[in-house]
DNA sequence: AAATAAATGTTTGCATACTAATGAAATAGC
DNA sequence: GCTATTTCATTAGTATGCAAACATTTATTT
């Protein structure tokens, strides 16, 4: 009979809640994609033309998600995709024009909401923060 | 040209990682639910019958999303809901005897998933860990 | 070198969760 | 009593996630 069990104070609790706050803030400053959307964004940004699998491997993505979200980036002409000549299964992504000048607003605008996300805690809390989600 | 821009430092991806991890490991451990399933069912187990609308508010969440939510435990015959007589808006929400069972069990395998999702931390850490998240 | 096995890349289908918009019932203020 | 507002629930549409399946490449065996 457990009665000392506290919902509120479990991590997979505070994990959602937290998360939760954070995607509010990110869709107010940032509507055109979603926080994994943008990853994948600032992701390709960085390290150019990669293959979608290698794509989701480099921000932790499973292959199958990572298609979805690719799909709706390419919808909106943000990404583009060619068949890789020398291996048939691979699928090469990068960035549209549109798409690099999108992500080059959107990183400047990604600081504004990290500030905004834990706008509560210190500097010295954040870093801890960051610390310990790491260690997890 | 945001040339020190770190995605991997970011609050919201790493909390991604986390949310990610905790995820695999409660549905190792407790696969009937998912965590969102559980804490309506934890919560419901703690406050007795009431209405749907209100045990969304009770673990934060969206109306509609309850509403899915119970959906696939009505389905799972854990809860079951009647219509409120003093109220025809209301639907009433109680667990089943199944549902009783299945709670309690969750609750005790709850504890592990929490203290595997932390296995790295200290239990000083943990606690710093919730202060922060609370925090923000 | 052909045949088989293993690994890798992508896709499909299904489950879950979330949001915006709508409709129905109850309550508050006049 | 009547209107306006609030509260509760639902529907429709979008996003993310995983398991399983399929196709292509690479490695191994005969």
């Amino acid at each position: 009979m457990p009665n000392d069990y506290r919902l509120d104070d479990q991590v997979g609790y505070k994990l959602r809640l937290a998360t939760q706050r954070h995607l509010e803030i990110f869709s107010r400053h940032l509507s055109d994609v979603t926080p994994t959307q943008f990853s994948i964004l600032a992701r390709l940004y960085e390290v150019g033309e990669t293959s979608q699998n290698q794509l989701g491997r480099l921000v932790a993505m499973d292959a199958a998600t990572t298609k979805g979200v690719i799909a709706r980036l390419l919808e909106k002409d943000l990404v583009e995709a060619r068949a890789d000549p020398n291996d048939l299964r691979r699928l090469q992504i990068s960035l549209t024009d549109a798409g690099r000048s999108l992500t080059i607003d959107a990183i400047a605008k990604a600081r504004k909401i990290t500030q905004d996300t834990v706008a509560n805690l210190t500097g010295r809390d954040v870093k801890r923060l960051l610390e310990l989600l790491d260690k997890m």
